[in-house]
DNA sequence: GCCGCCTGTGAGTTTTCCTGACAGGTCCAT
DNA sequence: ATGGACCTGTCAGGAAAACTCACAGGCGGC
């Protein structure tokens, strides 16, 4: 007969119990409950004949024998934990539009870096196709007027509601209630995206209204920029308007509107397992759609 | 969101598969298929997004990562068997007869520690009444004569075949055919089983026939030597006689019959689930069937 | 006294793990 | 070539482990 295999799991919540002197504490940190907790160490008991832990009122205390076997699981739990933190993972790269980046994800970073210290988050920015392997990407955030690549998991993220923006006293000065009144507005727009007004007419079904951009930027978040300094009127995503609004550097007269894109996730398919990754995404999907 | 488990059985496949270069042996040294191994690396290189064994033809090769998890995770692992080995575990102690002790146990003893060099059996030469804690007793053999203390842990082993047994050439130079042939044999008792002779006539039919112990021992097992000896008869059940029927040094004229009595193992509750006892409990159940 | 905090335990359920069977691949011997 | 031995990969289905939920009981503090 072969010699028992280690009951893991039993050995795991035992450690942690004669760790935190608390099978309820234990439990916490496992993630499950406490009888759960306390059936393991009963299966340890039971196997080896003799009892780890003293049970005492308001918690429990590891006997000699418990305490020296505790001290040696901890330093196994240990040693496989820097074995496998030693992987040399490939870093965590989310890809995104400079826009996207800097109106949106770099404000909010510093939760998810606060929620996830050891998690390291490199940042790629761009937009349109992405090639997962050759730029080593793990994420990328990216509307759906892009195709994705095969085999890519897509994780959609939310539709883009889209709006006219400007600053508050742009807006104030100019008198704005209907979209007509935007005849009289300076109208800014953006080589990444000219059809970005013409759209939003459709959708809020005014078709007929031709309103032009007079002005050009390179980038998106020129744009923003712009018109956040008092420069004209922009249309932009609420994702990336909302903070600047939130901050009074913005006001969407009209509001937002669906457009017709939506932003997903893209995720790199060999790496959508991975735990880091797998935290990132929750924690993008969670925040995009506390933003919305 | 909290670290994630480590995948402790996923991490224990590959650490064998790791170590032996294949999966289909690291499956055999878990006892568990080839599949599940497999299946456990798949799950490990998911989460960690990268290739720990490059498969080749007919073995599986670590790669650089792949190698120093896997020493990592030996260590680790050792370290825990020997946390789990220092456990000053109670000694495994085995209560049996003087008699079942010489006639049966001690010579097979030699095949389970061949089998389990790594466990201890301590016996202890008794019979009758056991109190498991205060004699340090993990199992005992005993026969149904007795009465086991309470909550103890029961496994019959077998009835008890009794008959009469003697040296092959004191057989044959009394010529026995039928029972009333023993009034010419000399009659062998002892003093540990005085209804031994009576039982058996009663088992076979003959409760009429009187045969009276001329000569007595104090001890069953001088009884099967004096007996082996060609000194007489002795009434033996099989499972001692067995042996040394078995190397010519008895017969049993009249075989065995089934007797009142059976032989079971008695199981120290706390001790049950522990894998050394289990192991000699499976091991004992075994040998007694394979010899009955 | 009552309440809060701990552990123990049972039934029932979810999840994990494993099996068993088959497929595909390489190497070796015939 | 061709068949056999021996790997690994994969799938559906089933056994076993793990967990949850709910309740009970003990102890200490307010």
């Amino acid at each position: 007969m072969a010699p028992p295999r280690l009951p893991l799991n039993a050995l795991r919540a035992f450690e942690a119990t004669a760790r935190l002197g608390s099978m309820s504490a234990a439990a916490g940190e496992l993630g499950v409950t406490h009888g759960a907790v306390s059936r393991h160490v009963r299966e340890l008991e039971a196997q080896f004949g003799l009892s780890l832990l003293r049970r005492q009122p308001k918690s429990v205390v590891p006997t000699p024998g418990g305490a020296q076997l505790a001290s040696c699981l901890g330093e196994a739990f240990d040693l496989m934990r820097l074995g496998v933190s030693r992987l040399a993972p490939s870093p965590l790269t989310l890809s995104c539009s400079a826009t996207i980046a800097m109106n949106w994800l770099i404000p909010r970073l510093g939760g998810f870096k606060r929620d996830n210290p050891d998690v390291e988050v490199r940042l790629n920015i761009n937009y349109g196709e992405v090639d997962f392997v050759r730029d080593e990407i793990s994420v990328a955030i990216r509307s759906s007027m892009f195709r994705a690549p095969q085999d890519v998991v897509i994780r959609p993220l939310l539709r883009e509601d889209i709006g006219p923006v400007c600053h508050p006293d742009y807006a104030a000065r100019l008198g704005l209630s209907v979209p007509e009144d935007l005849a009289r507005a300076r109208i800014l727009g953006t080589a990444t995206r000219p059809a970005a007004w013409r759209e939003w007419l459709e959708v809020i079904g005014h078709p007929d209204l031709l309103l032009d951009a007079q002005e050009t930027y390179d980038h998106f978040y020129l744009l923003i920029q712009a018109a956040a300094s008092g420069l004209g009127m922009a249309m932009a995503p609420r994702i990336v308007a909302i903070d600047a609004i939130a901050r009074g550097h913005l006001v969407a007269p009209f509001g937002f509107t669906p457009g017709p894109h939506e932003l997903s996730l893209w995720i790199a398919p060999h790496l959508r397992a991975r735990s880091d990754v797998k935290r990132l995404v929750a924690w993008i999907q969670a925040d995009m759609i506390a933003s919305s």
